[in-house]
DNA sequence: CGCGTATAAGATAGCGTTGTCATACGCCGG
DNA sequence: CCGGCGTATGACAACGCTATCTTATACGCG
């Protein structure tokens, strides 16, 4: 019954055409301020709101992103949601959340068929569809603008925002070696994911540069969940060369570090420093608190989203800053 | 370039009019079978995906729903997500994930907004906006269908999918009565969301039948959240009549009595359990891993978009149950 | 003073679907 | 053999906007 008031409506109200109004949506230039403030108040006093369906029907954009990801961390998810929405709110652009799954054969349809549906204006990839191949080639096909996160190969190709993975993992096991440790475990993380090499990396320049030789034995492959990493502990710790502190690729993994350590009733950090990376709200939630490093997740996310918006010619990159975050996970070698 | 199909390439292609092509996607009657499978064919040639904006400005339906939520709780919402998601995947409908602030004086204009600009044909609420009086107001003003996850309130207006928060409570509080506890101190939830009172209500029911005098000492307010959970568990192991238990109402908080209980340098569980409720995935992360509730959360979320398909009449709603998982944190009074 | 140019606004044709109405065919019963 | 009904298909308008083209006015300059 209430049916929704249209530009017409609005066009009536203000005594101007419809051009006019949609003029004033759309913030064009050649309005009058005092036609504009017309159309203004006839909006508000009929709470008009457009269609984005005979917008983007009409126009050639659809006032829409996509956001694709294909990630079970949900603290990593709600920090990229979070960030693309707040930037998409002040853009007055709407998000479509979309869940993926690298593994499957029809990726690439199911990303062409959003893009039809849909009409989306632009698209931000999180890790790991940052980095399948095809995805990245149909989008490119297509000349749809798109933003990834993190992404871990390619760089040249298209527009990013990312950290330094591999500084932060330098970071952390310098870290780890100024409190006098000298055999430290590394829990890789899943090898779908770039930054998982990227962190070994850092872990394997900080010992070099300290001197300190690599121990292939120490080093145990991981998939970024709780339960890899209590694998990879009880790996670790009977480990003839039992490492004092072991540095897991995230914190979900050093979670599982620190279950097995006080399974096996060690006192942490006296026995063994545990650190984690990314800082998700879990390192807080286990004790002791871990030393891990904080990822500007939400930044990120936003930043990808103002990258799309200002559509740049060519390719951008913005790095943001991570920072290491000291807890009580990590202690003086005992 | 490569200019999407349209109907009209498909109509083409088969050699027919648009209208049949029409006719089969909406899968209508009165298409003979071989007509049908001519214009399948030739979708599938062209890899056509229908326009949402066109149909949903032609048509009455826009083969869109939206989620509404407010919850800080990134392991809630992502499996209320995954559950609404994966049934509109089934039924080829998107899902628009739309965040909200009940506390936004301007929410009900958000609402409205969200509607007219999409035309969803229904929508999904849940906690704590399942329980905003204004925003049911206005859904039910313009008609417009939804479905509630685990209201708080007002049961009998509107379709909703729950599971027994009360029957839960009490069991968790039994199961710590029937290991010997006879002190058990209590964490409420945020007094946003019903859950918080229909828990504390449990809980007092699961004494009174045993016998047990409720002491509201023993119970103390929280947010939901991790620190609400240290704070309350200092609060309550400062006690006189200090707690054998603490019983809180989610997991977040149960993690935070772990830390002070860990900081405090109690043996767990022996010297205190700990209980949960939600069975997020937190809850195998901490240690020891918590007793909990396990709330069938996407189960619900899956429930509750199947329920705005059905297009039932009237109010309909679905429970699902709860379980109670006992892991480390509880044992045997010492 | 006429003409080009910048500014301001309107008229109108789509965009790609669905809804409505019209049409064509075959089959049945009277 | 004809009228009516169920089935199968098509023609065409309409949905609510934007894009393009056109028109009208104001202003500056040679």
């Amino acid at each position: 019954m209430a049916s929704r008031n249209t530009i017409n409506d609005v066009a009536r109200a203000a005594g101007v055409s419809i051009k006019t109004v949609s003029r004033v949506l759309n913030k064009e230039r050649y309005v009058r301020a005092e036609t504009r403030a017309k159309v203004e108040s006839a909006m508000a006093a009929l709470s008009f709101s457009p269609s984005l369906a005979a917008r983007s029907l009409a126009g050639s954009r659809s006032h829409q992103i996509a956001l694709i990801y294909d990630n079970h961390s949900p603290y990593y998810i709600h920090a990229i949601q979070e960030g693309v929405w707040a930037r998409c709110r002040e853009a007055g652009v709407r998000m479509l959340a979309q869940p993926a799954d690298v593994a499957s054969p029809t990726i690439v349809a199911e990303v062409g068929g959003l893009i039809d549906e849909t009409h989306v204006d632009g698209i931000i990839l999180s890790s790991p569809v940052t980095d399948c191949a095809p995805v990245l080639a149909e989008l490119e096909r297509r000349g749809i603008p798109f933003v990834r996160i993190s992404p871990g190969t390619n760089h040249a190709l298209t527009s990013s925002v990312y950290m330094d993975d591999v500084q932060a993992a330098d970071d952390m096991t310098t870290h780890l070696i100024n409190l006098g440790h000298r055999v430290i475990g590394f829990i890789v993380g899943h090898p779908n994911h770039m930054a998982s090499e990227q962190r070994l990396f850092g872990y394997r320049r900080a010992l070099d540069r300290a001197g300190i030789e690599y121990e292939p034995g120490l080093v145990h492959a991981g998939e970024f969940d709780f339960a890899s990493g209590v694998v990879a502990a009880h790996s670790l710790l009977s480990y003839p060369r039992r490492p004092t502190a072991i540095f897991a690729s995230n914190d979900d993994m050093a979670a599982g570090v620190l279950t097995v350590a006080h399974s096996k009733g060690l006192t942490l950090p006296d026995d063994l420093s545990v650190a984690g990376f990314d800082d998700t709200p879990l390192a807080q939630l286990v004790w002791p608190p871990l030393t891990t490093i904080r990822q500007p997740t939400r930044d990120l996310a936003f930043a990808a989203a103002n990258l799309l918006f200002e559509k740049v010619d060519g390719v951008e990159h913005r790095r943001l800053q991570h920072e290491l975050v000291v807890r009580g996970s990590t202690a003086r070698v005992g």
